[in-house]
DNA sequence: ACTAAACTGATAGACTCTATCAAAAGATAG
DNA sequence: CTATCTTTTGATAGAGTCTATCAGTTTAGT
């Protein structure tokens, strides 16, 4: 998304760039015009000029325009590349710091509005939510790894759902409050469960 | 489902129970055998001995038939039963515990046979998920007011969340040790939630 | 029994998604 | 620039989930 990268594509790849892009485009806008179940594919694809079929070849389905983003593979990166002292939890606030640090102004307000249209369609909520899942699935055997425990370890499930819910928590947050800053509002939350969950 | 309470159903609605529960068992023998997706909806109509349109007079959708239970409304319920001097930690423990002692043998197999599809079905997982997250929210609700803060509370959200996030380990955990003991578990974690996420 | 209501099955249709195949466009070599 | 090879595309057909409608049947209330 950013702009540093521009290893010679050749036309094709441009080209197929360009496409997926457009697509997405205009997927968002008619969610946002017309609502998420009222646009079907075939309005997506008249939009974007191109067949329905391309649209799937680009899209396995109609959530996955919205939903992809390659925040998760980021976020697991950025908790590997961490020192080794640092505790799981406190390994996994240093990452997302470093994720969303990272993201331009316009990035962020693309994620949040994604967001937020995530959360109020049902449907979406649902393969979105599944998203995060197998999220902490992977970051559960990293954060198992690091603190030196089995990957099965019931604690370490544990806390890794903690945290999961707590990520979670914030995306809600963030949704109900658009102007309140991202990394700061994560920051806390992750205080708040290396702190212990102070009621 | 259990067997206290028997009102004098009238015979219409004795009839509706029965070809509820029978296009439900019928279901769940079928994707125990051919797989969820390989199992087509007029094929659970037909084992069924009714029609695809009653199918979906009883279940909204294909998911739904393997989603549906009962346990969330008891689980708030329970939770509001609980004596005012518990906090939300507290006072979620107590209710899930009443909740799953009161459960027979039979339903719990049942419970964790569903729950191993549910979790191996990336289908059925997203919408599961999602189903837990829309308890998460009430749940949220009614921590906050006992805890005596504002239903958006960070803190409130992110505790509320860890909770979830330890649910869902252990149902995981539940799955993969289908041998032991639903209701130990279930507390290990939350004693481990109130110990304050010891790493 | 009689009427009103609820329930059912049949049919038609919209929409998502898969598979296949021939046409178009881009890449590569002479 | 042409010929060839590979990738991408559009068109078509089809399966499967789910909605809407409507006539026919079963149950409830009086």
């Amino acid at each position: 998304m950013s702009n540093h990268d521009r290893p010679a594509l050749g036309l094709r790849e441009r080209k197929k760039a360009r496409t997926r892009s457009e697509i997405q485009r205009q997927a968002l806008r008619l969610f946002r015009e017309q609502g998420y179940e009222a646009t079907t594919v075939g309005q997506i694809a008249a939009a974007a000029e191109v067949s329905e079929s391309t649209f799937f070849r680009y899209f396995p389905t109609k959530e996955a325009v919205v939903l992809r983003d390659d925040l998760d593979e980021a976020l697991v990166a950025a908790f590997e590349a961490q020192p080794a002292h640092l505790g799981p939890l406190q390994a996994m606030r240093a990452a997302l710091r470093a994720v969303f640090d990272r993201l331009s102004e316009e990035e962020r307000r693309e994620a949040r509005e994604r967001a937020a249209l995530v959360l109020s369609v049902p449907e979406l909520r649902a393969a979105g939510i599944g998203e995060l899942v197998e999220t902490f699935q992977r970051v559960s055997e990293l954060m198992a790894r690091r603190a030196g425990r089995p990957a099965h370890d019931l604690a370490v499930r544990t806390l890794a759902g903690a945290l999961l819910g707590a990520m979670l928590a914030v995306v809600m947050e963030i949704v109900d409050h658009p102007e309140a800053d991202y990394v700061e509002r994560l920051d806390a939350a992750m205080a708040y469960l290396e702190a212990g969950l102070p009621l």
